[in-house]
RNA sequence: GCACCCGUAGCUCAGCUGGAUAGAGCGUCGGCUUGCGGAGCCGAAGGUCGUAGGUUCGAAUCCUGUCGGGUGUACCA
């Protein structure tokens, strides 16, 4: 709607001022009116003449553009612009109707969570599990195809360090033993079987070179295909463990499954592949490593073969991003981690775009915060006191006052959201549980109302009103805000402008709803025809954020 | 050292493509007879937007310096 409005504007300001100028509307505050422009005091400027006598001539002309109620000069030279009540109602019962799709029809890969096999999902997982999901979200509402996928490390140190502990603890490569491990425990035992050997891997330079053969030996696991020897069955075993765990968390998450799951075990040889034969041009050889020099581009030295000869993590991306072009030929494709990667990943483009540039170009790492504690202390499982992905579900069950999964899931999620990605966000077991004021639950109960209202009425709903009251008017205007909001939301990827939006239209609603009674009322026919436009845009908005939307509570 | 991010009310955060008295939630204090679901609504107190300059008719927003916090910086991911 806004955008119909701004061409009309456009046009009539440019015949009153006399220059190629384009009109902005914005949002003002509501009692000053509908849309505000100040092109007034910006063509002002340009053409030396008062701000507020030019604003009066432009507003005049601007009340003779059909569905404008009323215009007023404010403040400096201000245009306010009051839209007829018809056409805020009309426009609210078209909210959902008019979300913009600018990515219609293009295909698009979203990657994100990328948990390790063999460790454990902690609470940062959780974040950019749930950040991800939204934004895949948000593009797929945009019209995008979107491919979700997620990668993590099947092999590399880490897992050596972990199959060294498993080992010493199942007393030799005696794959049966594992079988002694309830299903339940198996993630957490693998996790304490990391912790065990990441402390022996720093602290005995014997077992440090112990677990560097064994790095060698995982990889050949998967070189020699090896499913049979004691040691490869373990492997197998216990990295399936870990998947099955990350399924079973996004499950009860409720996430969009993913679509395809890279290890890096399966693009460490494109990778592998890929930068030796660029060594000379792109890539150099450096005390028996395969170095990338970034710091011509403002970036740092990597390296992306070490001496032994396998792939470090930049190697591996290197291979995933052309597996990731092969498998979806993409138009963009977009990469949803923790800042820290961000130089990472940009020294692994850096050195790619030498050679496939049009890949790079169609890339976007897009970063969040982390999580923290209370006192600031960073989560890390190497620390070895390690929150996990379910300690913070737990602690928010536990603290809630109901059972209910979308109750609970959804109080999460929309705590984890309404923060704009891109700084840290903190995470404090009791305030976070807070089923009051701007949360989730909030959001969910303001749906319940609506939708129980629209359940007990079978009365027939307007298509359209002459007049509206003020509480009604207040919600129509919100509601027809929504293609605004999600266009926002969009432009830079950020699932918390949907927040704000549906927690403000909510506030309103709710203050509607005190006011307004809607069944066996005079007005019941625009009001219900209002309260399910209402109901349409907040299921619509909750559904970008992943969130479930409850008939009851 | 260099690079990037952050610094807004007691706390947690919006607002940052420059605009009208800087907005929420929590917490504190005070209100809401019945009525579509009170997990709600209304009100009050609370801010030199880290700091010093600059650009501008106008700066929380842009630029520069500075202070404080965080992250990254060659064989971990």
């Amino acid at each position: 709607m806004i955008e119909e409005y701004q061409n009309q504007i456009t046009e009539v300001a440019r015949e009153v001022i006399g220059k190629d100028i384009s009109v902005e509307l914005t949002r003002p505050e509501e009692e000053f009116g509908d849309f505000s422009t100040n092109v007034a005091m910006k063509a002002a400027g340009m053409i030396g003449t008062n701000p507020r006598d030019l604003a009066s001539k432009i507003a005049e002309a601007i009340e003779k553009v059909q569905g404008v109620a009323s215009t007023e000069v404010a403040g400096p030279g201000f245009i306010n612009i009051r839209l007829d009540d018809s056409e805020v109602f009309k426009s609210a019962l078209a909210a959902t109707d008019k979300i913009p799709k600018p990515l219609r029809n293009q295909e698009v890969v979203a990657e994100y969570s990328d948990p390790n096999p063999f460790k454990v999902l902690h609470a940062g997982h959780l974040y950019t599990s749930l950040v991800g999901d939204a934004v895949a979200n948000l593009i797929e509402t945009a019209g995008a195809n979107v491919h979700r996928v997620n990668f993590g490390g099947d092999v590399g140190l880490h897992v050596a360090k972990t199959m060294w502990a498993i080992v010493e603890e199942l007393g030799g490569e005696h794959p049966k033993k594992l079988d002694a491990i309830a299903h339940a425990e198996r993630t957490k035992w693998l996790s304490d079987r990391y912790v065990i050997g990441n402390e022996a891997y720093a602290s005995d330079d014997k077992i440090k070179q112990a677990i560097d053969l064994l790095n060698k030996k995982i990889y050949e696991v998967h070189s020699k295909e090896d499913k049979t020897s004691g040691f490869a069955k373990i492997y197998w075993t216990c990295r399936q463990w870990s998947y099955d765990g990350f399924d079973e968390l996004y499950d009860r998450l409720g996430m969009v499954p993913f679509q395809k799951y890279y290890p890096e075990s399966s693009v460490s040889d494109l990778g592998l592949k890929t930068v030796k034969a660029h060594i000379g041009k792109v890539y150099e050889e450096s005390d028996g490593a395969v170095i990338f020099r970034g710091e011509k581009y403002g970036l740092f030295t990597q390296v992306f073969i070490n001496s032994e000869g396998l792939p470090t993590y930049a190697g591996k991306d290197v291979g995933l991003i052309q597996h990731k072009f092969e498998d979806f030929h993409y138009d963009s494709s977009f990469i949803i981690t923790d800042v820290a990667q961000k130089d990472h990943l940009a020294v692994v483009m850096k050195s790619v775009e030498q050679y496939e540039p049009e890949l790079v170009k169609r890339t976007i790492h897009h970063t969040h915060g982390r999580i923290k504690f209370a006192d600031g202390r960073k989560m890390s499982s190497r620390e070895g006191n390690v929150v996990t992905a379910s300690d913070v579900l737990d602690a928010t069950f536990a603290a809630a006052d109901t059972k209910d999964d979308q109750v609970v899931l959804g109080a999460v999620r929309y705590s984890f959201l309404k923060n704009k990605i891109g700084g840290d966000i903190s995470y404090d077991p009791d305030s976070s549980v807070s089923l009051e004021g701007n949360s989730g639950p909030y959001i969910q109960y303001a749906l319940v109302r609506a939708r129980s209202i629209l359940g007990k009425s079978t009365d027939k709903k307007a298509t359209s009103a002459e007049h509206l009251d003020s509480a009604e008017r207040s919600l129509a205007r919100a509601v027809s805000q929504y293609p605004e909001a999600f266009a926002l939301a969009l432009s830079s990827y950020s699932p918390h402008h949907i927040c704000s939006y549906l927690y403000d239209l909510s506030q309103i609603f709710n203050r509607f709803y005190e006011k307004s009674r809607v069944i066996d009322d005079p007005r019941s026919k625009e009001r219900l025809a209002l309260v399910e436009a209402y109901e349409k845009v907040l299921a619509a908005g909750l559904h970008v954020l992943g969130m479930p939307t409850p008939e009851k509570m």
